[in-house]
DNA sequence: TTAAACAAGACAATTCCTGTCTTATTTATA
DNA sequence: TATAAATAAGACAGGAATTGTCTTGTTTAA
């Protein structure tokens, strides 16, 4: 092999390990130390970051960071990695927000001159607004770091009713409509219960209590069973323009039938227990949109209702 | 300069060009095209996606992609730049969610075995859950072409009122909570307007429509200049779970004052023409949230509250 | 103190790289 | 149809770069 291959094939290798020394890749390549270490040298000034360390149980060392082999990407490819990048700048809060920042940059910088225009005039022109960045990073990273070795983590929980300390044990985190959530098992309730990750006030591991292996298993697209639970069914009648709201919801636009006025109406399955949830969701659109049934929900409704009025008529 | 430092040389160049002949690098790099023939070549066969024509007016092309030359990236860097990418991938309605979807896998490839470890643990435990993927990708689209080559655009909209057709001018696109926004100038009202691209039914490039240049200049950081419009001020009260639920909202979690019980107020500056809508969306939290003033507001609150009797008392 | 690493110079042998020359082939255009 | 402008690729010799070996140092953990 010839010396110019040799370097990008060595650049790979370099890659996969993030140590060795100057014998081992020599023997691997079947060359002298000699042209090995040369070899590095070169790719240290094309800019390899590796660094040697001297004496017993050296050897050459990445500097902590990884090297990507010379992948090619299209433009296409190109842009979309910039933008999905951008996209992260907003999760700031995020353990690698930073490092999507310094990866944006770099890309950047790398791509030919008319990508790059490309991607200028369209900079200021698409965006992911979000409000993440809202969050405290330290508290998510907690929780990923649990996450990830399988570790409870004992928080202080904002709820409604007050502050809790809590032990939990997380599996996952997931960014939605502006917020970050944390399912977890938690040790007090004894089930799985989703955290609002913002209304944790604060978040250490907490290595006393032994993880639950059934917990760890599981991942965010285990959906928690609800087969088991009691159903009931939620009957709502809507204006034309009731219509026209919920066409995009995503919880309920599927579901809509039409009439012939434009008017429509829905029936939708539900766990009882979630009741009350629904009609908080569908009490923002007012007397657009109008549940039909069950009792129990108008009676809800009208108890809302009645709260309102006392509120606003003195 | 070495062979094997040119070639990554050579990478960078035709990244640079996208077409090119071999006399004219041989010029270039000071050697015979014979040399160069040999090293496009070589780069050919290391996987650099270039192919040549012959005759007159050939010469090398780049397969309408373009490479990248060997950045490299540290770990972080790598992670934020997946779960970007993945990120991208719920975005699939967005032009360049495709692109995005196949840098993923180049670059989750490419990437040393620990650190493709580290994702694989991480991937079913973080989520960034978007509803983006309802939307028809073909609108987006024309409306992203729109925005790049400053061209009018025909729409029909459905509106609470109807479907009509308009002209418009995009200036950008935004995601927002879970819906892409299209600002635009709209040449029958006269004026910017935000449309949601999920309510635009159809969309066609107008170029009978001349475009507006001052409307072209604009980015989506340009907020739209309120100050000429006359402000009310809103005065809400909360309850404490009321003050619960509004601290994390980003419209008034900053303006909460807080009372010794628990509960709390807020005082806002708003546009007076906005009014309804922030009453609209006071209305959500129900009897936690009280309107004090101004006394517009509150009418327009017992209004809302007078319909959902009617609806619900018969 | 020793063994295991890296650092780097010198030099000859060898490999490879390069330019030149050559012959073909392809393709647009005049 | 001829021509010009491209690529394609073989052969070969001279020159340049690469390589291995040998050597002398230095650093560091055990």
């Amino acid at each position: 092999m010839q010396k110019s291959q040799r370097l990008i094939q060595l650049i790979m290798r370099i890659n996969a390990k993030q140590s060795f020394t100057v014998r081992e890749l020599a023997d691997e390549f079947g060359l002298s130390t000699r042209t090995i270490t040369r070899d590095l040298q070169e790719l240290s000034e094309l800019g390899v970051p590796v660094y040697s360390i001297q004496g017993r149980g050296g050897g050459y060392r990445l500097l902590q960071e990884r090297l990507l082999p010379p992948i090619s990407f299209t433009e296409g490819e190109a842009l979309a990695m910039f933008f999905a990048c951008q996209t992260m700048d907003y999760f700031s809060s995020l353990p690698f927000g930073e490092g999507a920042d310094s990866a944006l940059h770099k890309f950047y910088h790398y791509l030919p001159a008319d990508v790059r225009e490309q991607i200028d005039r369209l900079k200021n022109k698409i965006m992911f607004w979000s409000p993440y960045r809202l969050m405290s990073a330290e508290i998510l990273q907690t929780l990923l770091q649990a996450i990830m070795i399988c570790s409870v983590v004992t928080i202080e929980y904002k709820s409604s009713s007050g502050i809790s300390e809590r032990n939990i044990q997380p599996i996952g985190l997931y960014a939605a409509s502006g917020y970050w959530y944390c399912p977890a098992y938690c040790f007090t309730r004894e089930d799985i219960r989703q955290f609002r990750a913002d209304r944790i006030l604060s978040a250490e591991l907490n290595r006393a209590i032994p993880c639950r292996a059934e917990i760890s298993q599981k991942s965010l697209l285990d959906k928690p069973n609800k087969d088991d639970l009691e159903q009931i069914t939620l009957e709502l009648e809507m204006t034309n323009k009731g219509v026209w709201l919920l066409e995009s919801n995503p919880r309920f636009g599927t579901f809509i039938r039409h009439n012939e006025d434009g008017s429509g109406a829905l029936t939708i399955e539900i766990a009882a227990q979630d009741m009350n949830f629904y009609v908080d969701l569908i009490w923002q659109w007012g007397s657009e949109v109008k549940i039909v049934g069950p009792a129990e929900a108008r009676a809800y409704m009208h108890h809302k209702i009645e709260s309102m009025r006392l509120l606003y008529d003195r």
